[in-house]
DNA sequence: GATGAATGAGCGTTCATTCAT
DNA sequence: CATGAATGAACGCTCATTCAT
């Protein structure tokens, strides 16, 4: 049991995986292969019996990245489309505090680093193809009438990104109470969704009161 | 008020000045004591002589860009509050193509950083300073009946704040063109701005039709 | 003489034939296990299986030279061996630039890595046969009488196989062309030959003028 | 005086020195930057203040190399240039067993690993330049009447030349006490010189004796 | 008081070799 | 018995920092 050795996938998926907590402990520039390697319990060169190399391993722990991402975006099953967005959003603030290192903190370290590394155009892509599935929620959202017609929807899928994205900056400044814990955040994608939401329609929890 | 003692502190000046626009090109990691050296013309460990490391250099840094940040809330005098907000929220998102390396680059560099280097509590706290100041500009113009009264005036600031954040990521990602470029952003500020004007005042360029 | 049991033994000559020719193209040192297990076909530790390491496939590598020097030293069955002499230094120009990386190359780095690696001791072990060979052959020419009997036998062989080396040598630094191709080489033997031929014997194809 | 700190220049001299030594005894790739550095008795790193990298202290040696060589060449101011080659030949033989590593080894090396380093146009230029240089010495004898003016100057030059290559190979592969020691080698250069010898000139100490 | 020399820690990577499977 | 996983040593190189000069 101690010394097992693991097949190839698996140890890739470990590595990928282990690269992904680091980077989102210790940024993309502090993912060093000897952290990946002592982190997986495996010793430094043997990083290279399952990736070329440090870009390569960088690369798949993306890809891991990307699938949780998706994994988090499909995450909602509500038929309601205005409803998935707020979970969504309920979900993305709550990983905030749970899980950082998962998902919301190594993604925001890939995109800290984007524009120094070659992994910019990777990010960019991954993040146009986050803003189409919310754009194709929102516009589903429209065809089922729990979003109202006349709704810009880019500006409210970048609203709502954006949203997430300050969530996961106010958490590297370490203002994550401020921001989320006194309800800021919660009440910003409230305000997100109530302006949307179609008239009569009471999926958002609270209501402009008088527009 | 000594007579040549100012020499020292201009190359204090300078180093930081130097500084900052490094971080804003390669990143605080980027930011090594040789290219900063470089760019103030003296070499290698003259910088001692001024700073006691490399952290206090950073420190510096971020202190000149404190300032920065301070002189882009004081920039825009304009009498009407509301107004001023919009000027802010102009000039930043001008900035990101004019100026990025001076402000914006190294304030997103610094806060991407922050909770892995010891400087988070100092971006933190220059995070609150300017949430502070955005407060103070909102309540003004609540005061002055430019902005309504029942306005949440911490979720405004915020919201101000994180719009000039995801400028930043966006900027960042290699997506200011869709962001910036193509109108998203400044619709976004639009939106915090009429949300919040005050009936029967246009200050905001152009209004919510049907509120 | 066993049965099946020539598998074995052709992978150890296959083996030392690809090691041969990439330590011609690569140098000793460039003959890395990776690189021979690539270009046998096998992959990595099989190697172990029919070699104790590296060490024991080079000398397998040498054996194998040694027997591809004696085949050269052999190919001429001319009687005269004035003539058998010409044709191997003919031969071996022509090698230089047909099949360098066969025979002469590795041959070349094998003594050019000699004095560092264990391998000296066969190498010049191999060095002192060959010159054995020439000497005999020079011997069985002053007996046949196309040889002139008050030659230094020594010193004729060594002045051949030392016009081979220099060809190699010139071949290593990218000289080829200026001595083997403009005839210099070519000239260098024919003088070295001409030199030993018994008087009336023309087996040398030019004959020193005054002499 | 222990740990006595050394000039630029200074240190870039011995480097290259002792580069060239280590090249002479590991080869080319034996001359690690580590072994470099231990040899000059500083640190691993420090050898990157006298030189951006290990390419450029290889070509640092062997430009020391290259001033060596031009050194011997130079090193006998005979005027009757027969003599002055014999001489050349002779000291060559000597250093052959009194300082190898010095010249001779190092230079065998670079030729060795000629051809798959960049260093190879190096030395072809380098091997060039010695050529012209033993080419002017010879027309210089012609010109004189020391050497026979019916002498073929590029043969002439080039087996002067492979007569010290084939000492240095011979060096290299253990082999020279048979080669030098026994006097074969010596014989060598008497015959190159001794068929060149304008007649009725009796530089060259002992004649062929019937020709 | 500024500089050049030097260092120790650490980086990504290669290689011959071992061992469980 | 052949392979894939793993390792330890070593490689060239960068960096923040110290210290003699």
């Amino acid at each position: 049991m101690a010394f097992m050795r693991k097949t190839s996938e698996e140890r890739r998926q470990e590595i990928a995986a282990a690269t992904l907590h680091i980077v989102g402990e210790f940024g993309v520039e502090g993912a060093t292969m000897a952290r990946i390697a002592d982190a997986v319990g495996i010793s430094g060169p043997a990083l290279y019996k399952h990736y070329s190399g440090r870009t390569e391993i960088l690369e798949g722990a993306m890809d891991l990245l990307l699938q949780r991402v998706v994994a988090w975006l499909d995450s909602s099953t509500n038929p309601n489309a205005l409803e998935r967005l707020r979970e969504l959003g309920d979900t993305h603030a709550a990983t905030m505090t749970t899980d950082r290192e998962g998902v919301v903190a190594p993604l925001f370290e890939f995109a800290a680093a984007g524009h120094r590394s070659n992994l910019t155009s990777q990010m960019a892509e991954r993040t146009r193809a986050t803003l189409a599935k919310l754009t194709a929620i929102i516009e589903e959202g429209r065809d089922q009438g729990t979003i109202r017609a006349d709704v810009d929807v880019r500006l409210v899928a970048w609203s709502f990104l954006g949203l997430t994205w300050v969530e996961n900056l106010a958490g590297a400044e370490g203002m994550a109470e401020e921001f989320v814990g006194t309800g800021v955040s919660a009440r910003m994608l409230d305000k997100i969704l109530t302006d949307i939401a179609a008239p009569g329609d009471d999926s958002g929890r609270a209501h402009s009161q008088d527009c």
